[in-house]
DNA sequence: CACAATTCAATTGTGCGCAATTGAAAATCG
DNA sequence: CGATTTTCAATTGCGCACAATTGAATTGTG
């Protein structure tokens, strides 16, 4: 009758999107004098990494898609950090490029991968206490990587025959 | 130069975001048939537990405030698995409680944890890695309290001297 | 080469999350 | 008791997420 199974403490996805909504909290008085939310930091830290990358790469990289990523890069664009670009060779793809304004933003971001351990209770100091940061990122990143390439076995049989209607070709605007 | 502790793939916070959207995503197929959202199925699992609770205590035990939770049980009254019932005792207080419609669908809801455990790479027969599931769980909600924790201690300090302008009393409406 | 199919970013629409405010009811305090 | 403060749900506004569609550019194929 009682059904432990369905008890919301057993949820390991209840665990994890309460986990990780607490994570984003925390991070956002870090990332209110940078005046970014917390989406955009991470795209902003794929961007430190490697720039002048599409949409689609930038896409695929934090699991986003454009409906989120266009206007959330609009209003990175906005703010001065990023600058947005049709590509030359292929007028489909849009290059993210930093602006120099958004390299700066690295400095005041360095201090915050520390800041945030220490609140998340891993001692920097302590060894021991950072690999078990990394244990527990590597479990997460395994967890994703099964739920996800299940979802592909079961999405690919449907993969079959659509049949599209043809379209008329105009010249895309500047943006 | 390089910053290793910038890196995406070192965060913390985004493997966790990360898995947490890859987990709702899985159980959105499971949820199709039930006419609900993840979000709605957490609160749905937390009435079936125990129904006729404030709003103010369902958000306390989602970590969710009013305006998540007004919009979202809204949905769910209009879709008949809930009622919405201003407390007689506390007219401030609004009762939420499971229809008999809310009640009936928790047994097609039943066999969700087993094939969400099994899509998440968790052999339910094999008792270690039950075990290993539990510890992930305990991980994450260790974690949370943690971040949690800090919060409110910061948070405390400011707390001070506001002071709030008087207000007219009107007689709130049926709903 | 024509034309069908695919790829890519943008757009549309819905439902969260959450900060901040509002309005009413209850609790507290002088 | 009357005024102040606190509590509670609702509302407002903004920024994601994501499914679905659209429009244009490219690729693939006969």
């Amino acid at each position: 009758m009682s059904d432990d199974a369905l008890r919301l403490d057993q949820q390991l996805c209840f665990a994890l999107y309460s986990a990780s909504r607490a994570m984003i909290r925390a991070y956002q008085p870090l990332l209110e004098p940078l005046g970014i939310t917390y989406p955009q930091y991470l795209v902003m830290l794929a961007l430190w990494e490697r720039d002048g990358v599409t949409v689609k790469s930038l896409g695929e990289r934090l699991a986003l898609d454009s409906g989120t990523l266009t206007p959330l890069l609009q209003r990175l664009e906005a703010q001065g950090v990023v600058r947005r670009q049709r590509s030359d060779e292929d007028e489909r793809k849009v290059e993210i490029h930093l602006t120099s304004a958004g390299r700066q933003m690295r400095n005041k971001a360095r201090s915050i991968p520390t800041a945030l351990a220490c609140r998340a209770g891993f001692d920097v100091e302590d060894k021991d206490a950072l690999r078990k940061l990394g244990q527990l990122r590597e479990t997460l990143r395994a967890l994703e990587q099964t739920i996800e390439r299940d979802r592909e076995a079961i999405a690919e049989p449907a993969a079959a025959t659509a049949t599209a209607a043809p379209r008329a070709a105009k010249k895309r605007a500047a943006r």
